[in-house]
DNA sequence: TCAATAAATGACTATGGGTCATTTATTGTA
DNA sequence: TACAATAAATGACCCATAGTCATTTATTGA
């Protein structure tokens, strides 16, 4: 008998009707003013029900960052497929990385939120989390392959293993995209105004500097 | 008559008290952990008083970021004062912060409410505000007067502004910063390990990376 | 038809930020 | 010293919101 079964879809359903519901919240009044009574009423269920479907708020916060970083991971995918020497894939990583944060802000604000948890304590971990981290790992395993077949085809040096420089790519672009964000986002933050910077500039500068260097070599013979 | 400034006076003196209560809580609690209760209890004041001396919560807070950038700053200006060319400077710096982030975690913390903080609306604005501000503008500066140092004494290119140099550098070092402060501060944050890679080792390759770049350079004849 | 089980509900509690009428302390003046 | 005017301090109270649970409603299998 698929009683069983077909509860556990129903369950599935209804828990992303849920997130739907949260999604449209989050997208047009953000984060902060994400309420689990705007939620029940939005997705017209009670607000107990909420606590039926997901632990507690932060659950349910992740749950939309999941969707967050698949979407994201899902870009840097379609990226891997091009063709293109490695170091150019690892641009258009950037790029996308880039692109990802203006189009979908508030899909970022989730991740940033994901990145300020606390070490929820371990008997009431989220699955969610679970996921989130997995869609991590998957997100810099790309990098990684694409910065590995730049090794390959001999446009990125080798002189650190792939993952290393892979980290500090992820780390960097994760700086410089955090200033975009608040560039975007921020009235009071002006850096790139009073130093009379653009964000397109920033990036290709950033490009420019991890792949040459800022250091001046002292001149061969 | 000096009765005005003397309760001026008072007033900072008590904002002051209020704020080292702020701060102790602060220290062994952490940030999401701090309430103005406890605040109002820790400093001897009632509830009422704290909204005497701050607009609010945040500006309480904005209060304890205030001396956090300033710690910060008088680091980098040590730094500053150091002789060296301008790249061992702009090295320095960033291992100040590094250092800064591993000694004084919730200093740290209270930087990233900073980052965090949305618009608040005009007229309701935080003195404290502008002067964290202020100080991350001053903080600024030093990383281009290290720069600007280094492109003087030639240890550095002069392809970019100073500025904008500045500004790539404050941006990724900001994003190797907050791995190093993830990888300390929260247990479910295991990449550095996954990787087999030290925080030690990740500052060297990220100054080695900025300074050298990792594109492989076609062969000079 | 009916008991057992699952799902859903919303009134309720707890917490914490922020307010304000009232009380207490300070000051300048007669 | 007495006293009104002004400033400072108080804590009971309000309100928003996360989370709970006893009760009700729906579903299922016999």
């Amino acid at each position: 008998m698929g009683v069983i079964e077909r509860r556990e879809r129903e369950k599935e359903r209804k828990r992303n009707t849920i997130l739907d519901a949260a999604e449209s919240i989050l997208m047009d009044r953000g984060l902060e003013h994400l309420s689990m009574d705007d939620v029940a009423e939005k997705a017209e269920v009670s607000k107990g029900s909420l606590y039926l479907y997901f632990q507690n708020k932060n659950d349910l916060v992740l749950g939309i960052c999941y969707r967050a970083t698949h979407l994201l991971n899902e870009s840097f995918r379609s990226v891997l497929n091009s063709n293109g020497s490695g170091l150019s894939l690892v641009r258009e990583l950037g790029k996308t990385y880039l692109h990802y944060v203006k189009n979908h802000p508030q899909y970022y604000s989730s991740m940033k939120f994901l990145d300020n948890l606390h070490s929820t304590r371990e008997g009431t971990e989220s699955e969610y989390l679970q996921l989130c981290t997995q869609n991590r790992q998957e997100g810099f395993r790309l990098m990684v392959e694409a910065i590995q077949r730049g090794m390959d085809d001999g446009s990125i040096k080798q002189e650190l293993p792939a993952e290393q420089l892979a980290l500090l790519f992820w780390s960097t672009s994760h700086g410089v995209v955090t200033i975009s964000y608040m560039h975007q986002n921020y009235e009071h933050f002006k850096l790139l105004d009073r130093i009379g910077m653009k964000e397109e500039d920033m990036f290709d500068a950033y490009m420019h500097i991890l792949s040459h260097g800022f250091a001046q070599e002292p001149k061969e013979s």
